[in-house]
DNA sequence: AGCACGCCGACT
DNA sequence: GTCGGCGTGCTC
């Protein structure tokens, strides 16, 4: 007889525990998926074994016999390990984490296996001739899977420098070693880019695909293909990094400093310390690549927490291009109140009619960021989120960017009644709409959010563009993301404030990258290409430093910053967020929160705690909501989390309170 | 969460 | 008398 500790696959605060059972099937072990009978009526419910013991410590009354072991979907003994991990780290419940690593779906009736990419013929290029930087790398890392060494490489390489190959060259070395590779992208668009790279050197019977966007089905079967051990590379966004493989060789973080590898639904995990956390478990080794890393990592790496390899060469020996900042004060003053600059309107002529392509880049999308009257000043907002709504054109609708609500706008305010209401500021819909109008020659196209919607439509728009029939690009972050163009002689950054003005401690850092990975884009053939940031920040570091090219200067200074403020990477940030249809219990709670803490963590720590204020985005759906910020210095993770998980636990089972709290720690959005 | 138990108001 | 309202307590 044995017995069990399971965790009940049950959506509630309240049974967040480990209920012990007892077994006589010899088949149940650690991570186990089993059926057990539950509560009063006894209903039966899935569980994942946590814990098995031959004898009880001390007798339980009224303990139950498991219903079933389902052997087709287990976990690992280190999922589990992972998952018990993710509760301390992350506080969220133990079956948040267990969902990570199981797969929704069932399998499938006509027994036929679902394959999400079976189309795609790869890419067949065969290994490329290394060059010695990239060389250099690949013979540092490979002694480490050799020897079975857990590691952390951070690879700093210049945007064009050839990263994947190093990538694929660690890969290769673990396969022969016989171990198995997670390969992580940040956008599930751009999967479709690294699968074909992959499948071409790698064949595609080998290569498992998992990402959010997958049918159940095929989520499914590509996780039965994985844990039956007939795949050894697994592409995929951030959920991939729960890949259920046996013996790990390397995790792979491309693009390691996008913020699409923080998880914004519970459990709000950060995917490159999952990595490490796993990677540390295989004795294997992860490798986060990015041409501007994020200051955590390069924090790390400057305290040897984890190594750096750097390489500088840009692939083919490109020259960088020449970026240039434009103060938009003196366009202003100048009294051209247009779009672009002087210098940009000619830049992109001068590169149109020498037959190069044109990149405009701009962080938001629709037409107009908002719609007001101009009689009265009353700004459209959307009434769920309390946000000001962005006005598109092509559809005549208010769109709300947060929540995805839309509305007609009205002819005459609602206010005052006047009839002008007008819509101000810029989104890549008016850019795309003035530079037809200015370059009617020439075709233009978008790629942002909106036009990429449609299945397929990403790749049209880019493949159109790389052929040469698309002249000018407009777009948001979409096309700054590592995408490879010959023949851009030009990249302008329309705004290069948006991103710096957003409440973000990180905004500088964001900033930072959005510019450096947009001038990436430019001059990729011989041509050594141009750059041209428009600001009304010109004198900002991180706009300075970026069209210098000094990512040293730009690390110091903010590195400097969020120390002498003590954000991250010199404290973690738990961020509380107390949400309620009433605004009054939502503010109240709140305030009780903060003492509570106070009282818990002592009184001195009162002085880490910013807030409660109303959030940012102080309404979302109906709910009001109040937020503060506690800095966690080093040490102090464990009575914070301590005390912090108990308080959630208090109000998020209080069914006389129609309040939640829901916990972020270090998150990458204050809104 | 989800379900049973239990103690008060208005119904054939 | 009893059907059903939802406050309260508990889940190995």
């Amino acid at each position: 007889m044995k017995y069990v500790n399971v965790v009940i696959d049950n959506n509630s605060d309240h049974t967040d525990n480990l209920y012990t059972y007892r077994c006589d099937d010899d088949k149940v072990k650690i991570g186990s998926k089993v059926s057990v009978p539950f509560a009063k009526g006894n209903r039966i419910r899935h569980a994942y074994v946590f814990q098995v013991a031959n004898a009880l410590p001390e007798e339980i009354k009224g303990i139950k016999t498991i219903a079933a072991v389902h052997p087709d979907i287990s976990l690992s003994k280190e999922a589990v390990a992972t998952c018990i991990w993710m509760k301390r780290q992350y506080l969220c419940r133990y079956i948040d984490a267990v969902k990570c690593f199981t797969p929704s779906g069932t399998s499938s009736k006509r027994g036929k296996t679902r394959t999400p990419y079976k189309e795609v013929v790869g890419e067949v290029t065969g290994p490329r001739v290394l060059t010695d930087e990239q060389e250099n790398a690949v013979s540092e890392i490979i002694p480490f899977i050799r020897k079975q060494q857990h590691q952390v490489f951070l690879i700093h390489g210049v945007t064009s420098s050839g990263k994947t190959e190093v990538y694929m060259n660690v890969i290769e070395a673990c396969i022969y070693n016989g171990k198995t590779a997670i390969m992580l992208v940040p956008e599930i668009s751009l999967t479709s880019q690294t699968i074909y790279r992959f499948i071409g050197r790698f064949g595609s019977d080998k290569i498992a695909v998992l990402h959010s966007r997958l049918s159940p089905g095929e989520r499914y079967d590509e996780w039965m293909r994985i844990q039956k051990g007939e795949v050894n590379i697994v592409i995929g966004a951030r959920s991939a990094v729960f890949a259920p493989l046996s013996d790990i060789g390397v995790i792979v973080i491309d693009e390691e400093h996008e913020t699409t590898y923080k998880s914004d639904m519970t459990p709000k995990y950060d995917t490159t310390e999952v990595a490490i956390r796993r990677a540390a478990k295989h004795n294997a080794i992860v490798l986060a690549g990015s041409a501007t890393p994020s200051l955590v990592s390069m924090y790390k790496a400057e305290t040897g927490e984890i190594n750096k390899i750097v390489l500088n060469e840009r692939y083919n020996k490109t020259p960088l291009p020449s970026i240039s900042i434009i103060d938009m004060r003196e366009e202003l003053k100048n009294g051209n109140k247009s779009i672009f600059s002087v210098s940009l309107y000619r830049e992109m002529k001068k590169n149109l009619e020498e037959k190069r392509q044109v990149i405009l880049f701009l962080n938001r999308r629709g037409y107009s960021t908002f719609i007001s009257c101009r009689s009265c000043g009353y700004v459209m907002k959307c009434k769920e989120c309390g946000i000001s709504y962005t006005y598109h054109k092509s559809r005549n609708e208010a769109v709300c960017h947060f929540c995805g609500s839309r509305e007609q706008i009205p002819a005459e305010c609602p206010v005052c009644g006047s009839r002008y209401l007008k819509h101000f500021g810029t989104g890549t819909e008016k850019v795309e709409e003035f530079t037809r109008e200015i370059f009617p020659e020439y075709t233009v196209d978008r790629l942002d959010l909106d036009t990429a919607a449609k299945k397929g439509s990403i790749d049209r728009i880019l493949n159109s563009f790389r052929k040469g029939k698309t002249n000018i690009l407009i777009g948001t972050q979409l096309v700054a993301k590592g995408l490879d163009f010959s023949n851009v002689g030009l990249v302008g950054i329309v705004s290069a404030d948006i991103s710096l003005n957003i409440p973000d401690f990180r905004a500088s850092e964001r900033t930072f990258q959005l510019i450096t990975q947009a001038a990436g884009r430019a001059g990729r053939g011989d041509y050594a290409g141009k750059v041209l940031i428009q600001s009304y920040n010109p004198e900002h570091y991180s706009i300075t430093a970026a069209a210098n090219q000094d990512q040293e200067t730009f690390y110091r200074t903010e590195s400097a910053f969020r120390k002498q403020i003590g954000y991250p990477p010199f404290s973690d940030l738990f961020q509380l967020i107390l949400s309620s249809e009433n605004e009054q219990e939502a503010y109240e709670k709140s305030k009780e929160v903060a003492l509570e803490f106070i009282q818990n963590a002592g009184a001195d720590e009162g002085k880490y705690l910013i807030g409660p204020q109303a959030a940012p985005m102080n309404k979302i759906k109906g709910l009001y909501r109040y937020q503060m910020l506690i800095k966690c210095f080093p040490g102090k993770r464990k009575l914070y989390s301590r005390i912090i998980n108990d308080i959630k636990k208090k109000i998020n089972t209080d069914r006389n309170a129609k309040c939640l709290i829901s916990i972020d720690i270090n998150p990458y959005s204050f809104l």
